[in-house]
DNA sequence: CTGAAAGCGCTTACAG
DNA sequence: CTGAAAGCGCTTACAG
């Protein structure tokens, strides 16, 4: 049972393949008759066109390519999806991966993308590969960077302003009087996490908060480390007063610990955290966060995208530095007890 | 500017077209010797095969097509995320796309999954487009459902015993002593929303609870309309005892209800939900419900494609129904007053 | 308006 | 072990 082509089409319909292939393209002259035939014997013969036949020709394969860390990140899939419905009214479909944080994933990856010819590729990096990220761009392939840049590679770029919104959380914080503020932070070989540490950081000191290094914690964007220093920082002689942290899964970690140990929030601790997670408005009480505005992200994605694919305009990177929003809710309060340094 | 073929590597290398593609595919013989050229022309030139010129020759796409109801549902890209890795194992991957329980959407994306060439396709369907999926299914791609099912196509499936489930949360309920049992349920025309109120009407009435048509009220699948249901439910002059809701978003509604009526769960309402999400055990009370085992459809998922995909086995559908299980945490608790009829 | 023909970039027998 | 040639299923000028 062999796969029906043009061909067969052609056949049954008593016509050339290049009026079949003019009917399917909707392009060139044909008449209503030689249409009507073809379109009979589409029909009967149940003909689906070769997308590969059809791109290796015409050399377009309305392809996109996405690569992402984990399919599973709602953050990353909300963006993916205003980009998909983008995406199709320009015709366009897309190729969604996931490298894990991988970087021999990753250029695995990027390797099949190239071979794909995908026309534009959207890339949430690991932060490694420099040189095949370089490489696809290289191939006249519009690369858009998402979340996270790539050490010296100039592209398209559309991130959160995380130093900022780390800054901010301090700020706000102290503007409520804190000053021993516990930090649990991520992955700092990452830019993200390393820019939001050095965010809290640098607020901390300039805001004159306690310096004391035993209120700065790693969690590693990982809900069970972030358990484990979030315990640790509950159970200091002298602990702090709030705790900011630098993202969602870590907040997991914080929020079973701190419900483990029936500490009150905000009476007993107040609670930052830097993301936006539909779950945090549902807590008692609902937590106060640095917004990543998911919608906006997506839309300027798509947008980029647009203009790269259909006005294949020269490539003058965009980058867009987005300013995340403090989203006061009632996790925050001030502290109960002066507390010395 | 062009791109680079296997004709250009050829001429680089001094060699035939034929040996660049044996050293391409590692298939064949080459000497050491030209095997080297070759190699370091691809690397002179950074020369990609084309996969549509690849693929339209070898009749093989390697490309699994998965279309899903919401790429933002994490419970769906869960299972995406297991199927991607094991497709990843077997060299193939995954074309990832959504049609947001829009038939026409879903009509136009079977459209194109058939023009792709899939080797083989994982659908969450609408449950319309029956014709449709019998098409794909004609085309000899093999299709596996996955969640829900469509009414007449006999496929491969994978589903969990919604009726089952929703059964046995309302006998826990009543186990408790609850008789007067609240239901927002979702869309019913969608076989999973069916199967789920079914189940817990069946269980009201051979349970002897209340059969008050007052107390089942619908959700429609989402959080909004279920916020509304559940505050109806709330100011009942007879307030159910105990609330089963559907499914996860509608229960996000029903928190809120609860929350902004500074109702307390247990003591003042029991609650139970179908479907798992991590933010439910962070919630205080965390709440009990009735699993949706993700690991286990997304492995079972796995293993079906690869047996369609590498045996090629003759069609004989497989159909896996499998059963929810009742995760107790603190969300229920037996009805404080005895409540009349 | 229609058909014959070239060619997109590969792979695969087949001769040598 | 190597190369020349056919052909995968399409699209696109080009003649007619």
């Amino acid at each position: 049972m062999k796969n029906i082509t043009i061909k067969d089409v052609a056949n049954k319909a008593g016509v050339s393949v290049g009026s079949v292939s003019k009917v399917l393209n909707n392009k060139g002259y044909v008449s209503k008759e030689t249409r009507e035939k073809v379109e009979m014997a589409i029909e009967a013969l149940n003909y689906q066109v070769n997308a590969a036949a059809r791109s290796l020709k015409a050399s377009r394969t309305k392809k996109v390519g996405m690569l992402v860390s984990y399919i599973s990140n709602p953050y990353l899939m909300s963006i993916a999806k205003t980009i998909e419905d983008s995406l199709r009214e320009l015709g366009c479909h897309l190729l969604l991966m996931s490298h894990n944080e991988d970087e021999a994933t990753e250029r695995e990856l990027l390797q099949l993308i190239m071979e794909q010819r995908v026309e534009a590729l959207v890339l949430i990096p690991t932060g490694g590969n420099r040189e095949m990220v370089q490489t696809v761009i290289n191939q006249k392939i519009p690369v858009l960077l998402v979340d996270k840049k790539v050490e010296g590679v100039s592209t398209d770029l559309i991130v959160d302003d995380n130093y900022y919104g780390s800054y901010e959380s301090i700020k706000y914080l102290s503007s409520l009087g804190h000053s021993r503020i516990g930090v649990i932070y991520g992955v700092t070989k990452n830019s993200v996490g390393k820019e939001r540490l050095d965010g809290a950081l640098d607020a901390i000191k300039d805001l004159g908060c306690s310096l004391d290094e035993s209120l700065i914690r790693p969690g590693e964007f990982d809900s069970e480390k972030a358990y484990k220093s979030a315990t640790e920082l509950l159970l200091l002689p002298n602990p702090p007063t709030a705790i900011y942290c630098c993202n969602n899964t870590m907040t997991t970690g914080l929020i079973k610990a701190i419900n483990d140990r029936g500490i009150k929030i905000p009476d007993d601790i107040s609670i930052i955290t830097f993301g936006d997670a539909s779950q945090w408005e549902l807590l008692q009480p609902p937590l106060t966060l640095m917004t990543q505005p998911l919608k906006r992200i997506g839309v300027e994605a798509a947008i980029l995208l647009k203009n790269r694919l259909i006005m294949n305009e020269e490539y003058l990177p965009k980058q867009l530095i987005i300013k995340p929003e403090l989203q006061i809710r009632s996790s925050c309060a001030s502290p109960k007890v002066e507390v010395r340094d």
